[in-house]
DNA sequence: GATAGTTTAAATGTCAGACATTAATATGTA
DNA sequence: TACATATTAATGTCTGACATTTAAACTATC
């Protein structure tokens, strides 16, 4: 591991990156212990406040755990499907709303890949998932919901379809594109008409996945995924109307 | 912004999460100057290289980035899709590598993402990107080409496939899927016999989008995905072969 | 008065050394 | 043997200082 003395770059930013490296190329391997920080500090000649720097800039990325104690250090973390989800969901969430991401765009891009899952998940779903939509569907029918909960609840029943196709590297990848989209949905005032409706093409998917019947589950998706759109449009243009009005 | 005395996370650990949690909440937008390092440290009460720390995680996720001189300080940054794809490819290649995800199921989730794309890529790729394509293909048909080039050039005529689609969202979810798998197609031995039969379903993949035939892109995906699967199992049936012969 | 050079100030980047806290291990005692 | 107590090695945190960078204010010259 080597640091470039003529860099520009942040020294703890270039040792950051010198670990990563020997990270993903395999020198070091899951659960091996770091040099303790005086030793990183010595081997590349800085102090030890800014070895830390580093270290901290790899435990955010989740690539490094410490522990305190005699025993203790920096040891390579095992990158869990289930603690990536946060990063990617908090990363694609920003990238929606710090670049003016359109709800069509969001959700021609959420709706493609469900339908990626749907024959997998027709296959495979487990009587576990099934009663996790059913569940979320009685949920969803509920009056008094609020829009947020409602939102949430959307969110399980769709985790629970695309985890239905029983690929964890579907799951992951997915978990981004199906959660960043809730604060935009969000921004939707959901009807008791708009809900019924939404809850009967639920019902529609859960049914399709139940009888593991691929092509009704990829219709009823394009059916929910044009209504989605459409109940969006009504809003915008609903409050552009209200936005002229007061003018 | 407030943290929690009584935590048994590190401070800077929880500064991390007071400042990002603003970020996403919008209380802090684009491009505006977080307090300088002095003014964090007397807010949270705590000194100047724990506010750093704290800032270095933040920098780690791209979330903030940081100008050195007279009107210098952390600016919260603009996500921009790019900077997201790097952090994506490496998370994801750390996932599947740490995880012993097999190439089976590695390969299931990138061709159903990929075959997600295919019918909008068929509307709407740009000429651009079918010549993208093509070039690649022809640099595919080259002999002499290492298996290392073989598999670079093949994640960039995918990549132009699924850019193809138009969406950027697309774009950026399948990053990580696609370069992801890198490191596994790397294993591959490529004989003559076996890129010739690639290149020959990339072809019939560019000519069908060329003729904006979604449907024949799909077959032409579905058949490359499961030449691709079987050409992994002969890899490791014959490394299986080997062992059992030299025991 | 305009322009070029110089100084200043404010911020991050880096360092050195110290002390606090934690947790495993070794040690000593009933 | 079992339990309590030191030891020790590591991370976590603090203080204070200096180095470096950069924009802006200032100054001198034409």
């Amino acid at each position: 591991m080597k640091i470039d003395p003529n860099s520009s770059k942040d020294l703890s930013a270039q040792i950051a990156q010198a670990i990563r490296d020997a990270i993903v190329a395999g020198d070091l391997i899951v659960d091996q212990r770091l040099p303790s920080e005086a030793e990183l500090a010595d081997h590349f000649e800085v102090s030890r406040p800014t070895v830390r720097e580093a270290l901290k800039r790899l435990a955010a990325q989740s690539l490094i755990r410490t522990q305190r104690g005699a025993t203790g250090g920096a040891f390579v973390n095992r990158l869990r499907f289930e603690e990536a989800y946060d990063q990617q969901v908090t990363t694609s969430t920003l990238l929606l709303s710090m670049n003016a991401v359109s709800f069509d765009v969001a959700c021609e891009a959420r709706y493609a890949l469900e339908r990626a899952c749907a024959p997998l998940s027709a296959a495979r779903r487990t009587p576990d998932q099934l009663a996790t939509m059913r569940a979320e569907i009685h949920r969803q029918s509920q009056p008094g919901l609020t829009d947020e909960a409602f939102c949430a609840s959307d969110v399980t029943f769709h985790r629970a379809l695309v985890d239905g196709a029983g690929n964890k590297v579907l799951s992951y990848q997915l978990a981004g594109a199906v959660e960043a989209m809730q604060p935009l949905m969000n921004m939707i005032t959901f009807t008791a008409r708009s809900r019924e409706a939404i809850v009967a093409l639920h019902t529609d998917i859960a049914d399709a996945l139940q009888a593991q019947d691929a092509a009704k589950t990829d219709a009823s998706l394009v059916e929910l995924a044009a209504y989605t759109r459409k109940l969006a449009h009504t809003v915008v243009s609903a409050r552009a109307q209200k936005e002229h009005a007061s003018r």
